[in-house]
DNA sequence: AACAAAAAGTGATTTTAATCATAATCCAAA
DNA sequence: TTTGGATTATGATTAAAATCACTTTTTGTT
């Protein structure tokens, strides 16, 4: 059950911790960050920061799905990146002194806590064992990207939609993906109504189970092959 | 004149250096790198390091240029990057236990050194300001990458193509681009025949000059425009 | 439950760019 | 300087996916 939002997340107890760069954190320094923190509840479609604007910390997925996505010249989202409980989302733009280039919005319900960036950068100065598991995860999401660019520019829609749903499965962690036609587009970079085709034939196919906007993998084998 | 493969490149007097992570370092730790790098000359179309290979130290480009490309399933090259003098090529895998997911190849006669793996690693532990400026340099590719991935999805190849153009002259510092037509297809993530006749367009339109492979923008401006 | 609005789905058509085929040009090595 | 291979260029055709127009279904709200 989510928590309201009056009601402050302990760090300890934060399901998603051991997963995440936080968990790399010893007592002392998670007690730290617990006292610093603020835990706030967003509702469904509540944006936690906007393209062009200052970034003013980190924010840490304690429950809920967190999209990331950029606005192209027509107003059409790319999106990015879909993070889940334990990740942290936001902090690429903590190092640079530039404002946001995505925004991120919540996909469903979520408690999510904010860090501060002062609070964020010192224990990042304090603590080698973080500094590393940040700069592990800025290289892993670099060569995450630079796949995507490939994909992108070499493989067909068909392929990508594949590509995707391999990857939302693992983000749902064996759940249905329940994501909006649109979203589901966006993250491949493709119209909505080609989008919709694609995910009839895989129906047809006995690739996926589709119950109204969930979509169940029934044969991750025959993704993968298509996915190539 | 590119100095011969025999002769040692000293930091000191390294062109690019200033402009480069290794710039932040102190007169010692040059000193330090200068002792312990190689440095080689590189042939037009030789590699750094392969896809699939084991990360073994950076390579800071002291004078010439690297393209950084991943290859599709059929073989097609996609190029993420192209480096100049100055600019540190592979340091991305170093912080991950894993291969190479990319190819860097000389796009001409090079001089490069070489960083190995753990006199880095422990200069970045040495250093706070190397290590700051490494979260930068991937802070900021990764923001990069991310405008690449929402460029490749949203845009057409006319405008992509003005894009890389855009960002090539700045690669190229007013010095007219001298790539392949192949090399610029793979850039801009379209077939060379299609590039070719939007390279003719762009001409017709009097935005560029050619002279066989060497193009010359002549209107920054119109290219700017039709990047959107 | 009824309604409106949003989302999902379908069909027809157009557009963009890839592909295939081939010709012209450039360039490097004999 | 000739020659052969690579690169560049052009034309015709096909294929993939976007767009446009519209219907159906779902969802949330009174």
């Amino acid at each position: 059950m989510l928590e309201k939002s009056h009601k402050h997340i302990t760090c300890s107890t934060c399901a998603g911790r051991k997963d995440s760069l936080i968990g790399v954190l010893c007592k002392d320094e998670i007690d730290h960050v617990n006292a610093h923190k603020d835990s706030k509840h967003y509702k469904k479609h509540q944006s936690l920061f906007l393209e062009g604007s200052s970034p003013r910390g980190v924010y840490c997925i304690n429950e809920g799905m967190v999209k990331i996505f950029q606005l192209g010249d027509e107003g059409k989202e790319q999106i990015i990146r879909i993070a889940k409980a334990g990740e942290i989302v936001g902090f690429k733009s903590l190092f640079n002194e530039v404002p946001y280039q995505v925004t991120a919005e919540t996909l469903e319900e979520s408690n999510i806590c904010f860090i501060g960036k002062d609070d964020f950068l010192d224990m990042m100065d304090a603590n080698p064992i973080l500094r590393k598991a940040v700069i592990k995860e800025l290289s892993h999401e670099l060569a995450d990207r630079e796949d995507f660019i490939t994909n992108m520019s070499q493989k067909s829609v068909r392929e990508r939609l594949a590509f995707t749903m391999i990857i939302l499965q693992k983000i749902y962690n064996k759940e249905p993906i329940n994501l909006s036609r649109e979203d589901l587009a966006n993250f491949v970079g493709t119209a909505t109504e080609t989008l919709i085709r694609l995910l009839k034939d895989f129906k047809e196919e006995g690739v996926i189970e589709v119950h109204t906007r969930k979509i169940t993998i029934l044969d991750l084998q025959k993704l993968i092959t298509i996915a190539g």
